[in-house]
DNA sequence: CAAATATATGAGCAAATGCTCAGAATTTTT
DNA sequence: AAAAATTCTGAGCATTTGCTCATATATTTG
């Protein structure tokens, strides 16, 4: 189900020892320090590998290219969040239908408000790469975790399906980006989560139709999408 | 009240004849074109000047650097959206409370759709670089603009307006470039714009207290935000 | 211990990039 | 038409970047 990289995004050799483990996380590390400190544009091999400890050879010996490093980091960051947000939304299935909205606000924010900055820093530099394939990836396990949670509401049912889950999904995650961007991202989450909140539960609670009776689409304009 | 570039990001001569305006014009047209072409990797100097017809040194007669034109491009862009929203704002001020959610939608997503390769293109150069004053200026921009249209909605007051404001502008802003990043946009924008008015409406709605009223705070967690 | 395997080193190459500058070409002014 | 102002040219410099490879060190295996 995960993205598998292709050619120059693939792993170049597996490490057996428990020190070339160890280096491969002191890479991962220093490519996130790197990016901290210097942004994007800084982030180079060499000063990667020189910040990690280690040598550039030793980096290219598990990486064949500097995207594919990025790839793997980027890949680890959204696997991570991705599982947080799929584990909430199984542990809730069934709830009513305000605890839904909460859960995947709260799932959601909470995979990436745990460090905002390493967020903000791996989306930036994702940006520069060709990896939309993960970005799409995480997209669709999103959406899947929350088709779900939103079949499993009891008594209501939600039409069209497709059309409602990702329009929820494009606003809580774009949403949560953007605050994520905004200068003072921090004071302003808990506002925001609530609000977001709010947001979701107005909006489903809106488009809610009682089920085993005739459902009259809400809207006229859309149907479905492929 | 726009930003103004300062240091190496201010363009370097201005024109006087009409030949070396269509040569800017050329050299922005240009650069587009590159980064539509080959994405932000690709977009180099040179090949902005060849591509414009002008050599390298014609384009650094007008921008001390790439930045600088990358800065006056984005800015100029954003610049257009934002007029486009607070002008549509401005003209719906007083209106009911779901015609304002629709107003901002569609002028929202109008002004960035009317060429959503370039605005995908732009946004992707922008994050290289430092130009995080030109995002908050178009958000502040947009802020006021909703911040107006809310307060102007006939015996409805919205609190915390602050809080709402940059929640909603957020939610359709992030929600959009999530649209705009996804692959079969043009297929997606119509329902997904329908969604969307869903959305504002039910959530504007679920929040407005009638005016003159004894106004109780609709969240407990939230109250205000610097 | 020795052979085999795994891991690490870092000087340096080939390619690319941002940008300059001395001067040519064009347009405007006198 | 000459002078002045403006615009344009493009070869090439200085720097940076991703990455290699011959060699050295460490660990495991027989």
């Amino acid at each position: 189900m995960t993205a598998r990289p292709s050619g120059k995004l693939k792993p170049r050799k597996r490490p057996v020892q428990a020190r070339s483990l160890a280096t491969i996380e002191a890479i991962f590390e220093a490519t996130i320090q790197v990016l901290l400190h210097g942004g994007a544009r800084a982030l180079t091999t060499n000063r990667i590998a020189e910040r990690a400890g280690v040598s550039v050879g030793t980096l290219y010996q598990y990486f064949p290219a500097k995207e594919a490093l990025l790839y793997a980091l980027v890949s680890r960051h959204l696997d991570k969040a991705g599982q947080a947000v799929e584990q909430a939304c199984q542990a809730h299935s069934g709830a009513s239908l305000s605890d839904c909205a909460d859960t995947f606000v709260d799932a959601y924010i909470d995979a990436k408000a745990g460090d905002v900055a390493v967020s903000r820093a791996l989306y930036h530099a994702s940006t520069e790469l060709d990896m939309q394939d993960l970005g799409a990836a995480m997209i669709a396990r999103l959406h899947q975790a929350v088709r779900g949670l939103l079949e499993h509401v009891q008594g209501e049912r939600f039409e069209p399906l497709d059309s409602i889950v990702f329009s929820w999904v494009a606003v809580v995650t774009g949403g949560t980006r953007v605050l994520f961007e905004e200068d003072g991202t921090a004071e302003r989450l808990p506002a925001f989560r609530a609000q977001l909140k709010l947001i979701s539960r107005a909006y489903l609670d809106s488009i809610r139709t009682i089920e085993t009776k005739a459902s009259s689409t809400p809207t006229g304009e859309c149907q479905s999408n492929v």
